[in-house]
DNA sequence: CTCACTCTGTTGAAATATCAACATGGCTGA
DNA sequence: TCAGCCATGTTGATATTTCAACAGAGTGAG
């Protein structure tokens, strides 16, 4: 079973800095002090951002690895369990936990000149794949 | 005071209460204070979520109607523009920006136990509703 | 070897978010 | 009617987040 484990609760709520420095370690996969200074926002100083790093050490959202004099930081948890948790929210926030629904509105967001009908069809396959799979 | 220097804030960096009244808000459409209090975890008073609800509303995030003597607050953006922009940030920050990878995810996560190749011709599907689409 | 530079470790202050208490006004049922 | 209830409007205290300054250690060039 391919099923992860939750290491740590799901509710782990995060603060606005945490979330921004979180998402750029998600999008980079890693990333230096400087590098993830850069990215946010109204970038803040060195220091500052170096404290939100060790706040979310100490929540074992992240980790490091030493690259020379420096660290190179990473999430903690692996990019497929994170996919599957933000998909999981996302689909039950704002799709009436209808993973059909997301995928249409994915394929919307990609080709607005798609078809209707061709979407139709792609939710047959989809309806047919999900039979045929259990 | 009315500021509103944009009416589309593309800064939409929520704090962590401000961010789970959100997602009831658009998980449930509306909402009264009662109910939104029920569903936080660890529930503040009543009148903690009212700050709340007040700042959202000052953000421009969220509308109410009155029912009777009281209100009922929901999201100001309709859902389908919130769908897109969250489908937006995911892709972008968990999924390379390929909309194909949240897909096949998407269907993962629905159906474990579903075969390789179902999904290969599901993304053969999707290509080609892309290139019929354009 | 030594100096200049960069990076980390730590501390505490400033800004913001979170929360609760209290006041006010309208609706409703006895 | 009118007293009690329920909901909102407002204010200010507390907790958390956000931020920057400073100190110390390690590295590499000259």
């Amino acid at each position: 079973m391919t099923k992860t484990p939750s290491p740590d609760t799901p509710d782990v709520s995060l603060s606005r800095r945490e979330r921004q420095v979180m998402d750029i370690l998600h999008r980079r996969g890693e990333a230096t002090v400087a590098e993830i200074m850069t990215e946010l926002p109204d970038p803040p100083t060195y220091s500052a951002v170096r404290s939100v790093l060790r706040i979310l050490g100490e929540k074992d959202l992240i980790r490091y690895k030493e690259d020379g004099p420096r660290y190179i930081y990473f999430p903690a948890k692996d990019t497929e369990a994170a996919r599957e948790d933000v998909l999981a929210h996302v689909v039950r926030t704002y799709f009436a936990g209808s993973p059909e629904q997301a995928v249409t509105a994915l394929l919307r967001m990609t080709d607005v000149d798609m078809k209707d009908d061709e979407i139709e069809r792609l939710r047959d396959t989809i309806r047919q794949a999900r039979q045929s799979g259990r």
